[in-house]
DNA sequence: TATCATTGCGTTAGTTAGACACAATATAAA
DNA sequence: TTTATATTGTGTCTAACTAACGCAATGATA
């Protein structure tokens, strides 16, 4: 069961050093979404030292936006950065720290945190969502040991620690809202897709079929797509048109906004 | 210039406990907004010893919610308790706080603050919006000496501290949006009100006129209103009726969110 | 009592949303 | 090779909604 771990130095430095390189009592944590085989999935850290999972997050350093430390995180994690990035709540309970996991972690390789050590305190925790290109995610390793990150479709989430799902739900429901108003896509599929392949994306966020003509219709009246002259053959069917975002007109409208509802 | 004022107690303790009490290097600020003579206002702080206005904000006492502390310290300023409170925005440009605001507040009362005192340090800020009825706020003396709350017509803002203003404007920006799937007015109006006060009061948040006719319709359709069998005599003119809101189906309106745009 | 700005209620044209029809087509089955 | 089938591309229709405007009623003022 206890795998015998050296201990990373990292994790040696957190404990140490970590109250003068971070910002005490905050962090953030980033739900990451991807879009793979008509599935909404989320990126979660999967830890050997502990059943539940947890969404990837961290501290924030002393000098450092809130905001690049939420990229920093997610750079770290996946490697890829054309990334969405978008700060939706802060969840503060009291109660929502949990040193219990802190000391997990560290007891693998026999190490106790100390009761006054900056980690062991409430945390204040500043939550992202994050949208990714599932095909360009390489779910490497952390720069720590028994982590690991893994895509788990998000209506099949097993338990989660602290106060992680609430976050997650949370953090889909603004993606729902902002679905209205925002353009989205660009960085949750890849850069060719088909119509059929876009509404399935927002069916599945929104949880609720739509007509396909009418979405049609609707999406090409943004004017945030160029259609290719290829089509996606393959399928067993009459093969559909592939398009683009067309990037100045996307980035246009995420500033700008939309206007529809779905 | 300096006028001689005994040190309030809440002050030196702030000094001397603060650490202890509350949560380190984390604030809130409020922008509260209220509607007077058809002008946007907000509540500004109105500090003697230095020229700039402040938010209304504090700290976060160790096991309060964020949500709390912001409530707190508007109850402190307004002593209101209807009130409507949303977060909308975290402020962490690392350069964004500055020691000479805590200087002057104490080199008032010939204290100088040493450096290493938790206030010298960098703070991330919670940015809430609030709306409030102005008919029902006592624009009462702080706590603290020397520091008082004043109404200030939105457009006519002098300069403020630190980043306030970057905070005002974001939290404009974000009643604007709130405004297209959220029912407002509740909080920023007295109880009864007539038709035509409360079209000012969406035309001042948006800064652009509505067609009264189309307005009313509208208004109207969300169904969140009860008419009354009275008119709002005294104007020069036709006397409009009055009009409150049914508070069962506002409340209904703000879990499950409007649809419009304006 | 007449004036006048404002309010309440109504109309119309243009646009959009939602539901559905039908032909075209890429593969699989016959 | 032909046929079957599910899916895609395009089009139509109606109801609902938006935006712009008309007009009579009203309450204070002159």
């Amino acid at each position: 069961m206890a795998k015998s771990a050296s201990l990373h130095p990292g994790l040696k430095q957190l404990l140490e050093k970590g109250d003068k390189l971070y910002q005490s009592g905050i962090s953030v944590d980033t739900v990451i979404f991807g879009f793979h085989e008509n599935v909404l999935k989320i990126l979660v850290l999967d830890m050997q030292y502990s059943q539940k999972r947890a969404l990837p997050g961290g501290f924030i350093k002393i000098n450092e936006p809130v905001e690049d430390a939420a990229y920093r995180v997610l750079q770290e994690r996946t490697g890829v950065s054309n990334i969405f990035l978008q700060q939706f709540d802060v969840f503060s309970n009291p109660t929502r720290s949990d040193a219990s996991v802190h000391q997990s972690r560290y007891k693998e390789h026999g190490i106790k945190i100390p009761k006054d050590n900056w980690l062991i305190q409430r945390f204040i925790t500043i939550g992202f969502y994050a949208l990714i290109d599932f095909t360009e995610v390489k779910t490497s390793d952390s720069q720590f040991d028994s982590e690991y990150c893994e895509w788990v479709d998000i209506h099949k989430l097993d338990a989660m620690i602290m106060d992680h799902k609430e976050i997650v739900f949370k953090a889909l429901d603004s993606l729902r809202t902002q679905l209205a108003y925002t353009p989205i896509g660009k960085n949750l599929l890849p850069k060719k897709f088909t119509m059929p392949e876009l509404q399935k994306l927002y069916e599945t966020i929104l949880d609720k079929k739509l007509d396909r003509r009418n979405f049609q219709r609707k999406m090409i009246s943004f004017g945030i797509l160029n259609k290719l002259n290829e089509t996606r053959k393959g399928g067993a069917h009459k093969a559909p048109f592939l398009y683009t975002f067309n990037d100045k007109k996307y980035q246009k409208a995420l500033k700008e906004g939309l206007y529809g509802s779905w």
